[in-house]
DNA sequence: GCAAATTTTGACCGGTTGGACAAACGTTAG
DNA sequence: CTAACGTTTGTCCAACCGGTCAAAATTTGC
């Protein structure tokens, strides 16, 4: 090993990559239970099944690994939104952006509480993301909804909040998951929950509150 | 000082109270911007402008400090939706409800985030209160609503999931306010921000996004 | 099969952190 | 004034934690 492993050309062996990716699946579980501070490298190491010393000979620092996942989350957790297009009927595209973005709560909570986590402390490592690949990705995409009401399609809103509001009611079953089941209870709190809040959030912003007539 | 500061009945001191109150000021601070384990009693004892050891001797232990912060939290967080009542307009108790929610993400970032953070790592120390308290409240606030519904004074959904979505939709500003403030830029996320929220929050849910006509 | 390169391990280190403690200092009531 | 009580501080400790290092074990290329 005569490599940093840094940079922009690290050439990898095959056991390299695979004890990488058996990290990097082992900081996801830790990190997203305790936080930045809350873990250890132990706690990864021993998720992981090696030791603290094995572990920091693929991540020189506990940083490293935290950055490497929060690089590839931002992409994986961008992806539902990416796929919003101009292409077919307003409203069923967003019907289905949520629908997306509710299925990645249900399947990748931990993403999302890593996700999560880290807006929380002020997005120490990922502010610049935010800044950069994050707005520009959201007002692309507001300025197609834009479109949208202007051509009459949906009605006129503001796109950004639009964004938020649905980033927080889809997002809010992964992160606050306890919450929510302590709320529902044994019974209403099992796995229908999920489609529970799908038809929920279909109808809340298609329809609103407003009764019928 | 006798007396071990816990327990149904502490007597305490003029300078007791003071200091404690200070100490938790100090600790929402900290907890709130760090999460327990990544804050330290140093910090919290600067904070509140005094040393460590003088810090234990109103708090001994961490965790007394951020189990008394947690036990007030529920209290002033619940308000809004215990002011939430049968009186009134239905549409109208459920906007006002939607509208303190947003003005305590405004005005109370701190504890918004304080619960967050909470909730996030599975709500440790929490949990009972959960099933508890606010179990309760929420179960018999869904009532209401669902009195409502029968009434046809609103459209019929998931009245578990309505909270759910103001909950989230709302605490969204707090929690999130770096993605907020970083995706909506210097000039659109200015002070602004909250009334931008609150007209399109009042918008989505009376009307949802289905154009007029 | 063997040498070079890679991977793994145990021992160790310095800094931080939660907390204990006794001594010093301040306050208050009689 | 003074004794009892309440408050503050400096010092200290043990556990933890991120990270180093050299040596041992293993794998790989020839």
């Amino acid at each position: 090993m005569t490599d940093t492993m840094e940079g922009s050309a690290p050439r990898r062996t095959r056991i390299q990559q695979e004890k990488r990716e058996l990290i990097l699946e082992a900081a996801l579980e830790v990190f997203s239970a305790n936080g930045f501070r809350g873990s250890t490298i132990d706690q990864i190491a021993e998720a992981a099944g090696m030791s603290k010393p094995n572990l920091l000979y693929y991540f020189r620092r506990k940083e490293d690994i935290h950055e490497t996942l929060m690089q590839r989350l931002l992409d994986t957790w961008l992806a539902p939104l990416r796929e919003l297009d101009d292409i077919g009927d307003p409203l069923t595209e967003l019907r289905s952006y949520i629908r997306r973005k509710l299925e990645m709560a249900r399947d990748f909570p931990r993403e999302s509480r890593l996700f999560a986590n880290e807006i929380l402390q002020g997005a120490p490592r990922m502010k610049p993301m935010l800044e950069g690949e994050l707005k520009t990705l959201v007002d692309e995409k507001a300025a197609v909804i834009k479109g949208w009401m202007r051509a009459g399609k949906i009605a006129r809103t503001d796109p950004w909040h639009l964004i938020f509001s649905i980033w927080a009611t889809t997002q809010h079953y992964a992160d606050f998951d306890v919450q929510v089941r302590a709320v529902l209870g044994a019974d209403r709190g099992g796995d229908g929950r999920f489609e529970d809040a799908a038809r929920f959030l279909e109808q809340l912003f298609l329809d609103g509150l407003k009764p019928k007539g």
